[in-house]
DNA sequence: AGGGCGTGCGTTACCGCTAACATCACTGGT
DNA sequence: ACCAGTGATGTTAGCGGTAACGCACGCCCT
C-alpha cells in the first residue's frame, strides 16, 4: 500500500477522502457502504479497499439526519443492580440483534424526575421506538412519548393504562396467587418483608394484590418489615431474626424479592427452624442464584426474557411495518414455582 | 393555551416551529435553549413558553453535526449479566452526571469479534471518548480506536500495553498474592475451580498469577474444574462436589469468582466440612452478596466502582482540557479480605 | 433506425442545527 | 455630535451524509 495514511490527520475522515482516494463520486461511496442501489463489482471492490485502508468509519450522525432514520431504540429502565433488568435486556437485544436496530440503555435509579431527564436526552436523538419499564411516569414524560410519533412499549407490568403497546406480567395477580396458595396450604399468620421503595410500583401492586386475597380469606398481614440499600442477602436475613423476634408465631414470610427471600432461607436454616414445617417461606423473581441454595425458595417468574424479546418483537414489526396496530397488548402469565418453602406435604395441590 | 397543539402533526418538530410560534430567529431559540449567548429575559422566556408549548425536543443530531461536538461517551463491557461490570458503571456515571458527558454502553459478551461490531457501531456515532474493558482487542479494534482522535481508557486490567489511558487492577498481583497468602497459611493441596473462558483474560491472569506464585513456593494446583452457562452458584455447588470426588485430600479451593465459591462454600457447610480447619476456600471480585451468606468467603475486591470513576474522571479531564496529557495511567491495590474461609487460627498474619 | 429500458454513476438539494460574522439600536464619554 | 463599545438579534454558510432525480451508455426488440 502508499502510505497515505498520514498519522497526524486533524480533519477527521469522510466520506470525500473515500471518495478522493477512489475516484467516485462521494454518493457512489455511500452506495457502496450502505449496499444499497447497483454499483459494479469493480467499482464497489475499489471503494471498500480505500475505506478500509483509510479506516473510515461512516459518520451515522450525518446518516442520520440525512436520511432521517435512526436505527436505535431506548431502552428505559430503573436500574440495572437488579439482575432482572439485564436479563430483560438481554431478551431485547436478542431479537434486535436480527434487525438493524439497536438497543441504546437509559437508567432511571426508580426516580421519575431522572426519568424524565433521560426520556428527554433520549428522545433527542430521535431514536426509532422507544420500551419503558413501568406504566407510571410523570405527565411531561407521558407527553413528549406521545408526541414522539415513535412506538412505545411500556414492559414488566400490565396494571395501569398504557400509552401504547404493553408487555408485561400482572404484579396484581402474582400477588394474589402467591397468596392464594399460601392460605390454601394452611398458613395463617404471615409477614411481608419487602423493599422501602415507594417508587417500585411493581412490588406496591404485588403487595396490593397479596393482601387482597388475604382479605378475601379474612386474613391480614400480621407484620412487616421494610429495607434500603446495602447487600439484599444481608438484608433478609436482618429483616427475617427482627420480624421473628417482634412474632415469634408468624407462620409465612412472603418477601418481595428473591434476594432478600434468599437471605432468610440461609438464616431460618441455620437456625434450623424446619421449613416449611415451622414456617413457610417465598419471594419473587425467579432469579437464577435460587438454584445453587441449600432449599428451592418458593418463588414466582417474572417472564424477563420473554418480555424482552416480546418488546423487542412488537418495536422491530412496528418499525419495519408503518401500517402495524398500535396498542398491542401482551400478558406473560407469572409462573408459580413452588420449590421446598411453600407446599406442605398433608396439604392437597 | 390557545389549542394550537395540533395532534397530528405528520412533520416533527423542528426549530423553525419554536421560531415561529415565539416570533424570534431560529438561531435566539437555539440560543435560549442550550444558554448561550445573551438574549433578553423577555425572550427567553416567551421561548421557552413556546418550545414546552410545543413541546419540542431538541434534536441532538443536527446539533451534534453542526457543533461538531458529541457529548457522548462509550462503554464498552463483556457483560451486564456479570455484576462486575454494572458496578463499574454507576462509578462511571456517577462521575458523568456531573459533566455534560452521557455514557452510552455496548456489550460485547466477552467475543473479540462481536467487540469489534460494537466499537464500530459506538465509533460511528462520534463519542468523545471511549472506556472500553480489558486490553486485548483485535488489531482493526486497536486500529480504530488509535484512529478515532479520542480519549480511550481501558479499565479493569493493568496488565498489558494500553492504547492510551487505562485504570485498573493487577489481576496476576492479585492472584499472585491469594497465592501467597494461602501458601503462608500452610495450604499444600491446592484446587482450582474457574470458568471455561478462554476469553476472560483476567480471570486467566489471576490464574498465571496464581499458579507462580505457588510454583515458587515449589507446589502446583492439584487438580481443575470448569464450567459455562448455568447458575454460577449452583455450578460452584456441583464443581466442588465433583473436584473432591476426584481429590478428597484438597485442603484448599480457589474459585476464579465469588459467585462459585459462594456455592462451594455452601455446599460444603452443609456436608459439615470444617472451614477452613478441614479445607480452606478463597473466591474473587469482593461482591456484595457474599455479606449474606453464613460465613464470610475469603475474597479479593476488584474496586470495580473505583475503577469507574477514575476512568469517567479521565475522560472528563481530556474532553474538558484538550491539552491534557493521554496515556495516564491508574494502578489500585486490590484488597484481600481473608473473611472467615481462609485464615487457620494458628498462623501467622 | 428508433424507441424503450435497465445499469451504473453523478448532481442537486436538502436534513435541523450551530459557528461565525453581520446588523442595529442604544449608551456614554468627550 | 461623533464614534466606540456593548447587548440583542438576525444572516449566511456549512456540518457529512442521503433521497431523488438526471443522464450517459449499451442492449434488445420491432
Amino acid at each position: 500500500m502508499a502510505g497515505k495514511t498520514a498519522k497526524l490527520r486533524k480533519r477527521p475522515l469522510t466520506l470525500r477522502d473515500v471518495s478522493e482516494a477512489s475516484g467516485v463520486s462521494e454518493m457512489t461511496v455511500s452506495r457502496v457502504l450502505r449496499n444499497r442501489g447497483d454499483v459494479s463489482e469493480a467499482t464497489r471492490s475499489k471503494v471498500l479497499k480505500a475505506a478500509k485502508a483509510l479506516g473510515y468509519v461512516p459518520n451515522k450522525i450525518a446518516g442520520a439526519l440525512a436520511s432521517q432514520r435512526v436505527n436505535l431504540v431506548a431502552v428505559i429502565i430503573p436500574s440495572l443492580s437488579n439482575m432482572v433488568f439485564p436479563e430483560v435486556l438481554s431478551g431485547i437485544s436478542e431479537v434486535l440483534d436480527e434487525t438493524p436496530l439497536q438497543p441504546v440503555v437509559g437508567v432511571t435509579n426508580y426516580s421519575p424526575e431522572r426519568e424524565e431527564k433521560v426520556l428527554y436526552e433520549m428522545l433527542s436523538w430521535r431514536p426509532s421506538g422507544v420500551i419503558i419499564a413501568g406504566l407510571e411516569h410523570s405527565d411531561p414524560s407521558r407527553a413528549m412519548l406521545r408526541a414522539a410519533g415513535i412506538p412505545v412499549v411500556e414492559i414488566m407490568d400490565v396494571d395501569g393504562e398504557p400509552i401504547d403497546a404493553v408487555v408485561g406480567i400482572s404484579h396484581r395477580a402474582a400477588g394474589y396467587e402467591m397468596a392464594t396458595e399460601i392460605v390454601q396450604q394452611g398458613y395463617r399468620r404471615i409477614g411481608f418483608l419487602g423493599t422501602k421503595m415507594p417508587l417500585d410500583h411493581r412490588a406496591r401492586k404485588r403487595f396490593e394484590g397479596f393482601t387482597e386475597a388475604l382479605a378475601k380469606a379474612g386474613l391480614e398481614v400480621v407484620d412487616q418489615e421494610f429495607y434500603s440499600g446495602g447487600s439484599a442477602l444481608l438484608k433478609g436475613r436482618e429483616m427475617t431474626e427482627a420480624i421473628l423476634k417482634r412474632h415469634p408465631d408468624l407462620d409465612f414470610l412472603y418477601y418481595s424479592n428473591d434476594m432478600i427471600g434468599a437471605g432468610g432461607l440461609l438464616f431460618l436454616l441455620e437456625q434450623g427452624v424446619d421449613i416449611p414445617g415451622r414456617i413457610g417461606l417465598a419471594g419473587f423473581n425467579g432469579v437464577e442464584l435460587l438454584e445453587g441454595l441449600p432449599r428451592q425458595l418458593a418463588t414466582m417468574d417474572a417472564c424477563r426474557a420473554e418480555i424482552g424479546r416480546a418488546a423487542a418483537e412488537i418495536i422491530a414489526r412496528r418499525i419495519a411495518d408503518e401500517t402495524a396496530e398500535p396498542g398491542e397488548k401482551i400478558v406473560f402469565k407469572s409462573r408459580m414455582s413452588p420449590g421446598d418453602t411453600l407446599l406442605r406435604s398433608d396439604s392437597s395441590s
